[in-house]
DNA sequence: GATAGATGTCCAGTATATTGGACAAAAGGG
DNA sequence: CCCTTTTGTCCAATATACTGGACATCTATC
């Protein structure tokens, strides 16, 4: 045939035609769909999953399980993140200070008030937790760790949201994201004058948002121009008597603070 | 590191010099050589340490910061590894028990001991920290986490090899790592003689291998069949009392049974 | 302020990485 | 047992990712 114009005057309606495509590209979209998985993969599924060429995958994921990027697991042949891609995450981990000394102190205050505790960031326009510790009697948690969740759904997402203009978290907020999936929507402006209140008070409490049966209470940390970085959060169980959330929000922002203060100088 | 000399004359057909070479390969050398430099460093020497193109390590920056696996940090242009790294380093964590126990063995052994305390493993044919805690006066310590160090210089090294069968062990050592930096060096005879050792007494001593100043004391972790997959340790100044060794090791030994158990299962 | 060097962006051309398909071997399934 | 599906490997062909070089901006050094 001639020469197929690609798509003269439309995009393709379809992207499943056989598109040739970076290996870097290919691999990215991998390592984001093993993390959205959460499991091994068989590198069959990996292929089907990617809607990318058989022979490429296995190319490249034998680049990468060579590197330790990725290790095969399992009886079948199921890859998953390997030991070099533990290693790099801690050198961002020893990078960032904030990030080591907030896991140690959402740990201490697991340990001591017995109750599952987050640490939380913006992420690519989402609430991302961070660090978890489960308390005493670990309930199902609706967020696992390094996955994305929309703001409007947490009481952290108020919070990280103090320091943009109203104008900025419309245009970050997609509509569907202003409902809640346990929970009645909101309208923007609810949610913005949410933002406001979290911004002014300093912390956070949100009731039945995402999980009917639990409150959320997020406290803030700040990085030195005082602008709202990361949160810490307890998720409890709905019964909780007030007097105690009083009590582990207070906990809450003060560690927060303590944690705000500007990066010591670790280096000697 | 130059680990690619210009080699005055190479045999034919081989790289000669301005060899095209794969993304993703390109891409697996960056993140070794972040790694190995251990803070961010900036675009055009990344190009330069790797001698590949600044408009291709341009290009390759740009998708691996588009995708959070790197990030930019710095007034400069300076790269390092990014929040994706870290949640697919969790990821890694999440899926392999034993790595999440130990780590929180060797931060309790450190916190009630005051040692320095490491978590290694096998990686690559090297001694690897994959934990580390500080002690209460923390002192320079020779191995950072993630760095392969050879294995003869270590008293956990002698431990991990404890279930290869001696051809194995001699094809993996190479000439120089009978050496250690501010040690006497060892015969291989001798480095065999010391894992077998290792492998009869359950546990291993050695003193001013690596650092002359320095005791490391070291406990197996092992699989379900028995083998040694990961070992625990405590780095002591050289003045600590026998006794006092003796002790730790005991405690050693034991965190690292517990550790040994057939893994738990987590699925609910 | 002139020189020298780095930085980031852009572009056309070609070496080659990606691709589809073919294949044997293993793995079910009925 | 045969039939179907999946797996892992290999290969020739070509679409294109990588490359080299050119360029305009910045930073330093003297």
């Amino acid at each position: 045939m001639d020469q197929t114009p690609p798509s003269s005057d439309r995009p393709a309606a379809q992207q499943t035609g056989s598109s040739r495509e970076r290996g870097l590209d290919r691999v990215i979209a991998l390592l984001a769909h093993l993390h959205r998985v959460g499991r091994p993969v068989r590198v069959g599924d990996l292929a089907r999953a990617l809607s990318a060429p058989r022979s490429t995958v296995y190319s490249l994921v034998k680049s990468l399980t060579d590197a330790s990027l990725l290790e095969t697991v399992g009886p079948n042949g199921e890859v998953f993140f390997g030991k070099s891609m533990y290693f790099y995450g801690m050198d961002y981990l020893r990078a960032h200070d904030l990030f080591e000394r907030a896991r140690a102190e959402v740990d201490r205050l697991a340990r001591e008030t017995g109750e599952t505790t987050q640490f939380c960031v913006l992420h690519e326009g989402k609430y991302t937790v961070a660090h978890m510790s489960s308390g005493q009697r670990p309930f199902r948690v609706s967020s696992e760790v390094g996955v994305g969740i929309p703001l409007p759904w947490t009481a952290s997402g108020r919070l990280l949201l103090a320091d943009f203009p109203d104008a900025e978290i419309r245009a970050m907020i997609a509509p569907g994201d202003l409902h809640p999936p346990r929970s009645a929507a909101m309208t923007i402006e609810e949610f913005l004058a949410a933002v406001a209140a979290a911004r002014q008070e300093g912390s956070c409490i949100t009731s039945g948002l995402i999980d009917p049966y639990t409150h959320c209470i997020a406290a803030p940390i700040r990085d030195q121009a005082g602008r709202v970085t990361a949160t810490l959060c307890f998720v409890v169980l709905v019964n909780t008597p007030p007097e105690r959330i009083a009590s582990l929000r207070d906990m809450l922002v003060a560690s927060g603070q303590s944690l705000s203060l500007a990066p010591v100088a670790k280096r000697e």
